[in-house]
DNA sequence: ACAAGTAATGATACCGGTAACTTTCATTTA
DNA sequence: TAAATGAAAGTTACCGGTATCATTACTTGT
């Protein structure tokens, strides 16, 4: 016991017998056992990150912020990904529970059908935060963005100071929290200035440069009188692949075809051209979502929040800018 | 006892009992208990990963290698980055040693005075992996790439195929292996083909965005007969760090001036021009370093290996091609 | 010099599992 | 039917810490 509160730097240890200690400590080569110590105290200073992939920008640096917080609160991180796939999410989830993790944070994939999975895991008191993809419905802190309003205000943007009026959408899977917002914003945009909306703009893909590049194709081949003007992309991975597959159709970004995405990904201003785009503060709302999970296990915070950090737009050419 | 056996599928148990333990546990809500475990069985199915940054695109490529290889394994990582910072990297590691990580996968921002705190963790037989940036002097399993071979052969092509003779590399920090090896590719290249080289083309920067632009507005000041006609740069950070800094001195890429970078990030073929650059096989080399890795915590690998996957030169218009 | 109070140290139990060994139970064999 | 055998279930100790309470060692005041 005296060994022990030696190490721990606590009161009502002689100084000789601290020293004493130490040195006996360092000459064994003792190392605490944090694992011991995590039984015993029920805590273990360790929290989960659960993201769907690691290849846009964002979630690197979101996980930078968060790893940021961790640290100067003595956490680290475990960092597992579910690949876009809802089981392979609960699969990890378990794991991470069974690791005793003092909390979790997520950008799940789940959807509605699987709700009972986190109202289970709430029901038992175990902390979790959501962040950027959060799922409707969860009594649960959320840290994410404004979503629908900024995806709207990009839309403006190309109504109001570009006067395209055939606007198409790239959308991810409409059961995930954020395309869905990020489309609801584009429709309004588009019946706030009383702009159809052809049911052909509208193509549903997914979140990675592929299937912008498949998409966008599709929008390409439709007949001249609704071809579309302008293209709004759900993130600029997917704006990447529309890039590429403009440029394969030997078609001009901005003249013939603009393009905005969603996310401000580090080399969107070395495009060609610098691609228009929703700059979301991913290193800010991981720290943020880090900083309240970890407030939540210490005690110190108790409310359910539903924190929105705002994005905002930035306009380069290939809205037509400039 | 049975409890245990039951819940492991462990044989001596007879079906009933299973039965009745499984329902009973579900009804319960309990969940195993892996730190109690970990305690027990002294291994805890969790592996370290230590890197400097999660900036370029290399480390989430890797990770996502690592953490594919762990997943198939049961293995969970808890990631921790050094912020390039060599004291923040010793002081991550006794975190998870105390954590007791089954293993780390290591890429190093230490240098040779450093060498005996991985000497020690080494005696003590804690298995370690180093993948990309390593440490020489080291008798440990390294994953990297053939980092001064590539950088000789793409400085090869800049001076066969395009004829430039003044050609400039911005260095990393020196004391890194892979700066260091990058940089003696450069030297052997222009030393293989009579080239002198000015002392000013070497200008030492950083693995970073901003130190490739101070390093580019650097070389753009020297006087007109020392203007290189090429840069080479230590990684694909800094040469969007050289792009930028070369279109804000109104010159053009590759018609005034050339440049070429290391690690292939993905956006480099969308860039204006598309970069030519050295691809990495981040993604593969993550693979090949966890399963080394866990080979070696499963007792499946007793030798000390230093496998360097090749890289290859990825040619596209910044260095003239086309 | 001795009681009283405080600081330092020590003993024990427990956190939730599993290894190793023992006991109980059921079935087979002679 | 009793002994032999193997499957199933149970006991105990331990992994390496810490909380709690108990003990011992020093101070201090009168």
């Amino acid at each position: 016991m005296t060994v022990s509160r030696a190490l721990n730097n606590r009161a009502n240890v002689d100084k000789k017998t601290k020293k004493k200690i130490l040195e006996t400590a360092k000459m064994m080569g003792y190392k605490p056992n944090h694992v011991a110590r995590s039984l015993t105290i029920n805590k273990t200073y360790t929290i989960g990150v659960v993201i769907p992939k690691l290849t846009n920008s964002f979630f690197p640096d979101a996980i930078q912020g968060i790893e940021e917080v961790a640290f100067e609160n003595d956490f680290q991180i475990i960092l597992t990904h579910s690949s876009e796939n809802a089981d392979r999410e609960k699969q990890v989830i378990e794991a991470l529970v069974s690791k005793r993790v003092d909390g979790i944070l997520i950008s799940t994939v789940l959807t509605k059908k699987d709700l009972s999975f986190y109202t289970d895991l709430l029901d038992t008191n175990y902390p979790l935060v959501f962040f950027d993809r959060w799922l409707p419905g969860l009594e649960v802190n959320n840290v994410r963005t404004n979503d629908k309003e900024i995806a709207r205000k990009i839309v403006d943007h190309l109504i109001d100071d570009h006067k395209y009026r055939k606007i198409a959408y790239i959308a991810g899977p409409d059961k995930l929290s954020i395309s869905h917002e990020r489309k609801e914003g584009y429709i309004s945009s588009m019946k706030e200035h009383n702009l159809e909306i052809d049911d052909d703009w509208i193509v549903s893909a997914n979140f990675d440069e592929e299937a912008g590049y498949e998409a966008t194709k599709k929008l390409l081949s439709l007949p001249e009188n609704k071809m579309p003007r302008a293209i709004f992309t759900v993130n600029d991975s997917a704006a990447f692949g529309a890039m590429e597959a403009i440029f394969d159709a030997n078609l001009k970004i901005p003249d013939d075809i603009a393009l905005v995405g969603f996310t401000d990904d580090k080399q969107d201003k070395l495009l060609n051209p610098p691609l228009t785009t929703v700059h979301q503060p991913a290193f800010e709302m991981g720290k943020r979502a880090s900083q309240i999970l970890i407030d939540i296990i210490n005690g110190k915070s108790t409310t359910i929040e539903d924190i929105k950090i705002k994005s905002n737009i930035v306009l380069r050419r290939s809205c037509g800018c400039k």
